[in-house]
DNA sequence: CGCGCTCTTGACTAGGGTCAAGTGCAGTGG
DNA sequence: CCACTGCACTTGACCCTAGTCAAGAGCGCG
């Protein structure tokens, strides 16, 4: 593919959309921004910030959330390198969630002026910007039906799944797993439930011989029962 | 205000957003499509429907849910006058959800090939949608944090807190309370709960004098103790 | 060497689900 | 006018999943 300033990660998630002609690729060099070097565990942009930027990530892990008062954070979504960070607050008066780095992450401002400009000249660009936020928005759905309808095991299973294909979808990961710089405590507030409760899953999950996840790397080895067990359907990750 | 042919209803609505000009509401009339009446019951979009259009909620309320292989339904989202129907999957391959009719509903076609044109026209008019959007996504975030991290009395609350800010939004309900067509199992459905357990909620609440929820109308008897309660903040529904 | 992570495991508890039965309408038909 | 049916709502008794509390293991780091 095209050499691209932009953020090849990013290009080529919008290319798994519909193939980008050079002026399409020209249009999105336009609302490129900065890029900034963040350390794990700093915030990006924090729950009630006025007027903050949205931004691609690049390489790195980072999770949108939410903290209750009585101090329990709820992860919204999970981001991985091509994800776009934020782009749907920037219209809200302030930010509704926190985005914090998970690993040391990279990031590029995205130009929300710019961004109308750029749909003007390249309007497939906006369907496939469109279909990014939509794609976020049917994961954030299949969330809240995990966390209502499904026990923690198929939650827990249906998590690592998506995770899979979104990873492969943007070239990490390969045919029987991928590499998770997440820790337990991430991965169960993801969940919506404790890590204690998430540790016992995962050694049931090791135990029958399904998949392990140790040391960041999960590994897949049963799939066919893997998808039965979380009822899980590629269809809304895909185009 | 000034009579729209539209639906005034939802040009109220996005009139909460900014005040529209004539200019701008005229834009908004060129994206009109043909009003239906559909009776309680009805789906307006079912799952997995290919190339459906989006929909303006005219008067009535409906959901928008998804059911799992055990046959269980998963509320995501509860739609009264004035809110979009289906916006966020038009970019899907197919719809992630099916809408349907909760009481006799009126709904306008939205046509979506224009949107485009009249954003160009008048480019506050995205912005105003765009802000409907992310509040859609902001109300997500917060009914996933409450099945997450609330119990079922304080997501009780929440949601009835919710539903009455955004009725009076659009002119519906009043300083105590407002009309609610929804039966207790749908309410349970969207917070994730068992009618059964609902009604015991509805009951200690009733029965502690702080709201009451019966014949279609909710009233709220102590709503200091009541947003104390469900650590509910008004911010994200409002401009 | 000891501190502070994340991970692991066990024992106990409770919130909310399940099952079951019953109440109180509104609508229908005799 | 009154049975009969169906649906939404109520309430009780019981049970199970996942949370809480507590303790310990393994490991990197100053």
């Amino acid at each position: 593919m095209l050499a691209s300033n932009l953020s090849d990660i990013f290009a080529r998630k919008l290319n798994s959309y519909a193939a980008l002609t050079p002026a399409e690729l020209a249009a999105l060099e336009t609302v490129r921004g900065p890029r900034t070097l963040i350390e794990a565990d700093k915030e990006i942009i924090y729950e009630g910030q006025a007027g903050h930027s949205a931004y691609i990530l690049c390489s790195g892990w980072a999770c949108s959330y939410k903290r209750l008062a009585d101090g329990t954070r709820h992860i919204i979504e999970i981001q991985m390198p091509g994800d776009i960070l934020g782009l749907r607050s920037v219209m809200l008066p302030s930010a509704n969630l926190t985005f914090e780095a998970l690993t040391e992450i990279e990031v590029m401002k995205i130009r929300t002026d710019r961004l109308l400009d750029a749909f003007k000249a390249a309007p497939r660009l906006a369907g496939a910007i469109l279909w990014v936020a939509s794609r976020d928005d049917a994961m954030m759905v299949e969330h809240l039906v995990s966390i209502c309808g499904r026990d923690a095991m198929q939650r827990t299973v249906h998590l690592l799944l998506e995770l899979w294909t979104r990873a492969r979808l943007v070239g990490l990961g390969n045919a029987d797993g991928f590499e998770c710089p997440l820790s337990q405590s991430v991965v169960a507030d993801a969940l919506g439930m404790t890590a204690i409760h998430l540790n016992r899953v995962l050694r049931q999950l090791r135990e029958a011989g399904l998949l392990v996840f140790r040391d960041g790397h999960v590994h897949f080895q049963d799939q066919e029962r893997l998808s039965e067990i979380a009822g899980f359907d590629f269809g809304y990750l895909q185009r």
